[in-house]
DNA sequence: ATTTTGGTTGACACAAAATACCAAATGCCA
DNA sequence: TGGCATTTGGTATTTTGTGTCAACCAAAAT
């Protein structure tokens, strides 16, 4: 979804959920938006503080946090020890790498459907699902060859 | 899989890949294979600092970290911002609670499979998959019920 | 059984990632 | 435009994970 659209969809929210439209909140999700990949915080942070002097860490993580909630954004599965953000909320596979720890989206083709049900016998609400494909990229896998084994 | 034959699998994959069977390898792994959910790193410190006085920190991330590379154990994807460690290493999808942060098994029925490419077209190498399926656990459902909205 | 040796551990320091706190600033609505 | 609850910035602190290195120990060879 193109920032363009994000940003009317931010305004929106803001407006029928009560929360404020501040400047900060515009930029992060512009930031955000813009990048094809699935940036960390303190990756959006870099990239803001230089736009925007004055922009602080813990504004950063606070509104990303506050876009979750509103679901404007999604925390994208990673098995790296850091959130991903992605401002498409659309359901799609994501590939991350073991070699470098990037995460981008995989939308190529089709491999199957699955239809998780609704609530699970022991009473767990299932809202989400996410699906994670995990190996190397190109780059990560010609380093490999090189190094050992 | 068993407490059991995880211990006499640390075993085998121990003297096969000519890595020491240290007591601390047994204890981290019996900490990890006997609780059903999937623990962080810190959480089984806290589990074994107990039971094994001078039990170091370091030595459980970094066992931890060994037990990942050698096939014993898994990373799960959380969409929490820290690893979660799992005995199982078959492929099987899980439940992360969004309210408290729980990571469980989902193993009740099938809702479908995925048959992802070994490669796509971009030359990402797919080694392996998860599925997590995101919501609210029995006790936060209704926790949340009390509370707001 | 004793010795040897390379892998392993424990303790600490350090780095990275995220959160708590609170005064100051600001968006929003009347 | 003014009042006020929300939001921000900056700092401190917590949480999570890694680097370093001397001391230790499991495993294999005497």
């Amino acid at each position: 979804m193109s920032d363009q659209k994000k940003q009317q969809q931010l305004k929106e929210v803001c407006r029928s959920r009560g929360v404020s439209l501040t400047p900060q909140r515009q930029a992060i999700m512009r930031a955000l938006a813009v990048r094809g990949d699935h940036p960390t915080a303190d990756q959006l942070y870099d990239d803001l503080s230089c736009q925007m002097p004055g922009m602080s860490r813990t504004t950063v993580y606070r509104v990303l946090e506050t876009f979750v909630k509103l679901g404007l954004v999604r925390k994208v599965d990673s098995r790296a020890s850091k959130a991903h953000f992605d401002a498409d909320v659309t359901l799609h596979p994501h590939l991350v790498c073991l070699g470098c720890g990037k995460v981008c989206d995989f939308q190529d083709r089709d491999f199957g459907v699955l239809q998780p049900p609704a609530m699970t016998d022991d009473g767990f609400e299932i809202v989400d699902y996410a699906v994670t494909l995990v190996g190397y990229c190109r780059q990560c896998r010609h380093h490999e060859k090189n190094s050992s084994e």
